[in-house]
RNA sequence: GCCGGCGUAGCUUAAUGGCAAAGCAACCGCCUUGUAAGCGGUAGAGUGGGAGUUCGACUCUCCCCGCCGGCUCCA
C-alpha cells in the first residue's frame, strides 16, 4: 500500500472500474458530476450545519450521491445546486488524484463517519468504497480526487477537468431517502439523483424517452383501456379490480396456459383461500413470513386461520390424501391460486406489486431420479410461454441463499444438492443466466425469469424452484419399487409468476396493442351511414358465431371519428362498411397499424382472423 | 414503513388570498358521412378528508388518506 504511483498511472488504473458495456466517457462524466454535485450540496447546506457525504456512483443513465444533511432538502435546493454545478463546470477545475495511506485518509476524513467506515473496509482489503467485495486479483488503493478544493475518497475514474461536462447536458432529477449501505436498520441518508450526458441533445433525447415510457406505463394504459382499476378508499390499496376488458385478456392467458399444461400432463386442483395457521406453521411460512402476511383470522371456537400467502401447503395436502406409488410420479398439480401478502404501502405499484395476486401455480412431486428431467421440462415450458408473447428480453437468474441471513429453512447439504440440480438442468439450454445470492425462496433455491418495465425497473415473472424442505416438513412419502417408503422432491413453478404482474408487463410490452387473440375487442364495425348499420350488425353476428369479439359503432359520429375511436382503443381490425360492401357482401379491412387491406369477402376475413387467433399469432394478416 | 414531490368534473388541465374555468368523454339534437376528431346544445366538481389562520382559502399552516419517484422488501 505504500508504493505510491504517479497521478498519470492512477488515472490509467482507475479505468478498470468502468463496468463492461458502460460507455467509458459517460461513466467518467457521471462520476465527475456526482463529485461536482457533492461540492455544490456542501456549499448549499453547510451554513445550516454539518454535511456528511457517503457514496456517489454513476448508475445507468446518470448518477446519485448520498448525504447526511442538516435539514430537509427541497426542490429549491435542487435548483440552486444545479445552478451552482454549472458554475463549477465552467470553472474548468482539474480533477487531481493522489494515493494516500489509510491513516492519512482517516485524518483527512476525521469528520466524515461514512468515509471512515469505507476507509476501514478498504484498509482491510476486502471491499471497495461502495462496500462491495473486491475481486481477488484487484489490489485496493486508497485514492483521493479533488476538484476546486473539494476532496473526495474515490477510486475514480474521472474526467480531466470539470469543463469536460456540459451544464446543458445535466439535470438533477429527484430527492429520495436511501439507507446507508442499503440496510433499513442503518440511518437513512438523502439521495439526490441526476442524469448527465455528453451534450444537450443527448439529455433531451433521454428526457423524451422518459416521456414516451410514461405513455406506455401500464397504470396509464390500464385506466385508458379499461383493463383494471384500484380503488383504495373502499376496496383497498394493492387490490386489483379486473375490469371487463382486462378480464377478457386474463381469461385468454389462463386458457392458453391450461392448454399447455394439459398437454404436459398436469392435473387441476382447487383449494381454499384460507387455512388453519398450523398448516403454515408446518410449512414454515408462519412465522418466517409473518411480517408479509395479513393478520390471522379467528373463529368463535378459537381457531386461527391465515389468508394464504402461498398455495403450496394446500397442494401438499392433496398429495397427502392417501398412499402414493412411485408409479404416480411425477404428480403435477396446477391451480391459479390467489394469494395475499402484506406489502408495505410504499412498495405497491400498479399491477406489478400488489397485495392480492393470482399465481399460475403448479407443484410437481417427483422421485429424485426424475428431478433433472422434470426441471428441464418445466424450464422448456416457461421459455415456450414467454416466447409466445415475443418476450425475448428477459434475464434468467439462479437465486441462491444469502449465507448471512437466517430466514431459510433446511440444512446445508439439501440446499447444495438442490442448487446443483438447477445448474445441471440449465446446462441443457442455450440460456444465459446469472447466479445471485440472497434471491432464493426461504425453502429452496430457484430459477427466476426477470424482465424490465418501461421505466427500466426489474420484475420477476416466471419462477421455478426446487424444494427438498417442504417434503421433509410435511413428511411426504411414496412407496418405491423396493416396496419401501421414500421422500419425493417438489418443484414449484409459475411461468407467468402472477397474472397481475404478467398483465402489467404485457400491457407495457405491447403498449396496450394486444395481439389479436388477446385483444379485448378484436373487431370494430364501422358503418359509414346509419343505413349501413343493419349490414354491420349482420357481419358482426357472423364473426361472433366464429368466436370473435366484435362491436358495432352505431353512434352518430362520422366514419372518421369512429375509426379514430377504435384506433385509440387499439382495436386490431376496423371493418368499414358502406354501400359498396353491403352490396357485395364484403368488408373494407383497416388494421390498427393504419394499413388498409382493402375489401375482402366476409367469409375470407373470418377465415383469416380465426386462423390467426387459433395460432395465437402476433400478426394481424397472414404472411 | 422511510425520504422527496403531488392531489381541482369520468379523463387531461386552468384559476397563487376575492364569483371554481376549459377541452375531451357523457347526454340531447342537427348532419348521413369512404379510412385518426362534422356542428350546436345540456348536464357534471365546491377543489382527497379533517382542523386552523383570515372579512374571505383551490391558494397559507397542521394532522390524516391516497398517488408518483426512490430506499427497503417482493410474484
Amino acid at each position: 500500500m505504500s508504493n505510491l504511483v504517479a497521478e498519470k498511472d492512477l488515472y490509467q488504473e482507475a479505468e478498470r472500474y468502468i463496468p463492461r458495456g458502460y460507455d467509458a466517457e459517460l461513466y467518467k462524466i457521471r462520476h465527475s458530476a456526482a463529485h461536482i454535485m457533492a461540492q455544490a450540496v456542501k456549499e448549499r447546506f453547510e451554513p445550516d450545519g454539518p454535511v456528511h457525504v457517503a457514496i456517489g456512483p454513476p448508475i445507468e443513465d446518470g448518477f446519485y450521491y448520498d448525504f447526511e444533511l442538516p435539514r430537509q432538502p427541497h426542490q429549491e435546493d435542487l435548483a440552486w445546486v444545479e445552478q451552482r454545478m454549472g458554475e463549477i463546470i465552467r470553472g474548468k477545475h482539474p480533477f487531481e488524484v493522489r494515493e494516500v495511506s489509510a491513516d492519512e485518509a482517516r485524518a483527512l476524513f476525521a469528520d466524515e463517519p461514512y468515509k471512515l467506515e469505507l476507509i476501514d473496509g478498504l484498509a482491510a482489503g476486502q471491499v471497495d468504497e461502495y462496500g462491495n467485495p473486491l475481486p481477488a486479483d484487484v489490489q485496493p488503493r486508497i485514492t483521493l480526487y479533488q476538484q476546486d478544493g473539494f476532496v473526495d475518497l474515490c477510486r475514480g475514474p474521472h474526467v480531466r477537468h470539470t469543463g469536460k461536462l456540459k451544464a446543458s447536458a445535466l439535470k438533477l432529477m429527484s430527492i429520495a431517502g436511501a439507507y446507508w449501505r442499503g440496510d433499513e436498520n442503518n440511518p437513512q441518508l438523502t439521495r439526490i439523483y441526476g442524469t448527465a450526458w455528453r451534450k444537450q441533445s443527448e439529455l433531451e433525447a433521454h428526457l423524451a424517452l422518459l416521456e414516451e415510457a410514461k405513455a406506455r406505463d401500464h397504470r396509464k394504459l390500464g385506466k385508458e383501456l379499461g383493463l383494471y382499476a384500484i380503488e383504495p378508499q373502499l376496496v383497498g390499496q394493492g387490490l386489483i379490480l379486473w375490469m371487463p376488458n382486462g378480464a377478457i385478456v386474463r381469461d385468454q392467458l389462463e386458457r392458453f396456459l391450461k392448454e399447455e399444461q394439459l398437454a404436459a400432463g398436469y392435473v387441476p386442483a382447487y383449494t381454499p383461500q384460507i387455512g388453519k395457521i398450523d398448516l403454515f406453521k408446518t410449512s414454515g411460512h408462519y412465522p418466517y413470513y409473518k411480517e408479509s402476511q395479513f393478520p390471522p383470522l379467528e373463529d368463535e371456537d378459537g381457531n386461527a386461520y391465515l389468508l394464504r400467502p402461498m398455495n403450496c401447503p394446500f397442494h401438499i395436502m392433496i398429495y397427502k390424501q392417501g398412499m402414493r406409488s412411485y408409479r404416480e410420479l411425477p404428480l403435477r398439480i396446477a391451480e391459479f391460486g390467489t394469494v395475499y401478502r402484506w406489502e408495505k404501502s410504499g412498495e405497491l405499484n400498479g399491477m406489478t406489486r400488489v397485495r392480492g395476486f393470482t399465481v399460475d401455480d403448479a407443484h410437481m412431486f417427483v422421485r429424485p431420479d426424475q428431478l433433472e428431467q422434470e426441471f428441464a421440462d418445466v424450464v422448456a415450458l416457461v421459455l415456450k410461454i414467454l416466447r409466445a408473447f415475443g418476450l425475448e428480453d428477459f434475464k434468467a437468474r439462479v437465486g441462491i441463499r444469502d449465507p448471512q441471513s437466517d430466514k431459510y429453512v433446511g440444512d446445508d447439504a439439501v440446499w447444495e444438492a438442490a442448487t446443483q440440480s438447477i445448474l445441471n438442468a440449465l446446462d441443457g439450454f442455450d440460456l444465459e443466466y446469472a447466479v445471485e445470492e440472497g434471491e432464493a425462496a426461504f425453502y429452496g433455491p430457484k430459477l427466476d425469469f426477470v424482465v424490465r418495465d418501461v421505466l427500466k425497473r426489474e420484475w420477476q415473472l416466471g419462477t421455478v424452484q426446487v424444494d427438498m424442505n417442504l417434503p421433509e416438513r410435511f413428511e411426504l412419502e411414496y412407496i418405491g419399487e423396493d416396496n419401501a417408503p421414500h421422500r419425493p422432491i417438489m418443484i414449484h413453478r409459475a411461468p407467468f409468476g402472477s397474472l397481475e404482474r404478467f398483465m402489467g408487463v404485457l400491457i407495457e410490452h405491447f403498449a396496450g396493442a394486444f395481439p389479436l387473440w388477446l385483444a379485448p375487442q378484436q373487431v370494430a364495425m364501422v358503418p359509414i351511414a346509419d343505413r349501413h348499420v343493419p349490414y354491420a350488425e349482420a357481419v358482426a353476428q357472423q364473426l361472433r358465431a366464429a368466436g370473435m369479439r366484435v362491436a358495432v359503432d352505431d353512434s352518430n359520429n362520422r366514419m372518421n371519428a369512429k375509426i379514430r375511436d377504435a384506433q385509440l382503443r387499439k382495436v386490431p381490425y376496423m371493418l368499414v362498411v358502406g354501400d359498396n360492401e353491403a352490396d357485395e357482401g364484403t368488408v373494407a379491412v383497416r388494421l390498427r397499424s393504419g394499413e388498409n387491406l382493402g375489401a375482402m369477402a366476409v367469409a375470407d376475413f373470418a377465415a383469416m382472423a380465426t386462423q390467426l387467433i387459433a395460432d395465437r399469432s402476433l400478426e394481424l394478416a397472414l404472411a
